[in-house]
DNA sequence: ATATTACGGATATTTCATATCCTCAGAGAT
DNA sequence: ATCTCTGAGGATATGAAATATCCGTAATAT
């Protein structure tokens, strides 16, 4: 089992996003210059995160994307969920039906026992990655990057209006 | 992302070896017949617990597999790591590395903290499912099944000693 | 000796992630 | 008005991985 790369593009692409000037759009094309990953895959997952109400696109040159809300109000999982989608990772096939030795009666038996606990996980998963916005990401980054590092960005950035 | 049927399967066979009379073995075919799964495939995901330490096999007539340990000793992220790796579900790929403004001085930057965030969720799922033994899970059915499906559980590893 | 079983390798099939290409409509610049 | 640039979205190709089957071997019980 393994998650999408888009995840992980996504995600440094709202960190980007999370960083930039007020009303200011960035292009796929650049976003995708900035990590190194195909533009039209990576287009893919931008627009799923459009789809999703996480960022807002517009056209035209000087176009491209920014936040659709505050920083604070996106989570890790809103992303990734608007990636991945937001199914569980456990799916279960209900084998116990096939079970020749079940109550053939109409017992509506709840969820399966197995099941329960592996969605359990899951939700521990989910809330985990529920508990850490964006805003809280960028306050990591900007204590942990070297400054300079941090200036340049805001050049490059700006080199693109 | 998904995890393999193989998991439920696992899941589910573990939990019937763990009601199982003392010494007594179940061959894969009885436990395909069990879960209506295919019996070849269903070899491999026990072919991966006898492997990870998990179950033992008996080869000849009246072969099979039981548990190597006490139920109380197998948890569900034993099983679940058995069938599925130990590996993280989300992977870094270091896309970082690709930003043209990064420093390029030879300071040792740490994981990525969007890696580590992903991976604090991981670990909180792993958690969630080691908190779970085999122990528990029975304790859980046997509670939940109705008794006269136990009870022609009970005959039908009977029947094929 | 024979039948049965786990084990492991080889291989086919299907599904999905990855990647590219193309068309369309909206937005800005000239 | 015209042109260029952009995101949106559909169609399609490619590769890897999950799913599934088959076969040969060794060990075990009868
Ligand atoms: S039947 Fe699906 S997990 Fe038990
Ligand atoms: S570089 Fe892989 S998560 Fe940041």
């Amino acid at each position: 089992m393994q998650l999408r790369n888009q995840v992980e593009w996504a995600l440094h692409c709202c960190a980007i996003l999370a960083g930039l000037p007020e009303a200011r759009f960035l292009s796929t094309k650049d976003l995708a210059k900035l990590h190194g990953v195909p533009k039209e895959y990576l287009g893919k997952a931008l627009q799923a995160l459009s789809q999703a109400g996480l960022v807002e696109g517009t056209l035209g040159p000087s176009g491209g994307y920014r936040l659709a809300r505050e920083a604070a109000g996106i989570t890790f999982l809103d992303i990734v969920e608007a990636v991945e989608g937001k199914s569980s990772s456990f799916v279960c096939t209900e084998i116990r039906k096939n079970n020749p030795c079940r109550t053939p009666g109409m017992r509506k038996n709840g969820p399966c026992a197995i099941a329960r606990v592996m969605w359990d996980a899951d939700r521990a998963w989910r809330e985990r990655l529920a508990a850490v916005s964006l805003a809280d990401l960028a306050r990591t980054l900007a204590d942990e990057l070297p400054p300079d590092q941090i200036a340049r960005m805001g050049e490059w950035i700006e080199a693109r209006s």
